[in-house]
DNA sequence: CTTTGGATCGTCT
DNA sequence: GACGATCCAAAGG
């Protein structure tokens, strides 16, 4: 199966999270044969959000968020799942894009094998815990480089879609009222609201 | 199909 | 000691 493209550039991940995130939907989410294509993304992060791991500063957890663009922050949640971001905003500043659903499109068997309880390939990846566990993504990688570490974001040409859904992010009780959600219209792949 | 409760533990107060 | 940037299975319509 090919898995063709390129890191994208540091200076890529240098802008706004809110900017950037958007952009981030078509490309690809690669770890060794496993990869899919970013369908639905959130963005997290500034003084300004109060849904943010960083609202309250800096933290043991959230320490890679602080760090330089381009980083994978991986958080453990409800005890027992990691979900993926990617590190956005020049180092200090605490931006991140919560990766929420892959549209599969290579290691489809590793991916089955990894996640038994779905029930077909549209649960493979759609969910921020869910993909991570399809792709064999936990906390090993939190802090890990995006340009040269052993998990990858390419882009192989494919085009950001020019009308991307926005909505309000899922599973938060604070900063309701941002739309920093995007998905690709229509993917089936995009993550329900509960 | 939709709704609901439970799992489970690292992190921060 | 409380609470998650969630997921799953079971139960009900």
């Amino acid at each position: 199966v090919e898995r063709t493209g390129r890191p994208l550039t540091r200076g890529f991940y240098e802008g706004d999270v809110r900017d950037i995130a958007p952009q981030l939907l078509g490309k690809l989410l690669v770890h060794g044969e496993r990869a899919g294509r970013i369908v639905e993304v959130e963005a997290y992060g500034g003084a300004e959000d109060p849904a943010s791991h960083a609202y309250r500063g800096r933290t043991r957890r959230n320490g890679a968020m602080f760090g330089p663009p381009g980083y994978l922050y991986v958080y453990f949640t409800y005890g027992m799942h990691w979900c993926a971001n990617v590190v956005c905003a020049p180092e200090g500043n605490p931006q991140a894009a919560l990766i929420r659903a892959l549209s599969p499109v290579s290691g489809l068997p590793a991916m089955r094998a990894a996640r038994p309880a779905a029930r077909n390939d549209r649960h493979l990846t759609n969910g921020p815990a869910r993909l991570c566990q399809a792709l064999g993504i936990t906390g090993a990688l939190d802090g890990t480089d995006l340009l040269v570490g052993e998990v990858r974001i390419l882009d192989d040409g494919a085009v950001p879609p020019d009308d991307p859904e926005v909505s309000p992010r899922i599973g938060v009780r604070q900063g309701t009222d941002l739309l920093w959600r995007w998905s690709v219209a229509g993917d089936e792949h995009v993550s329900a609201p509960r």
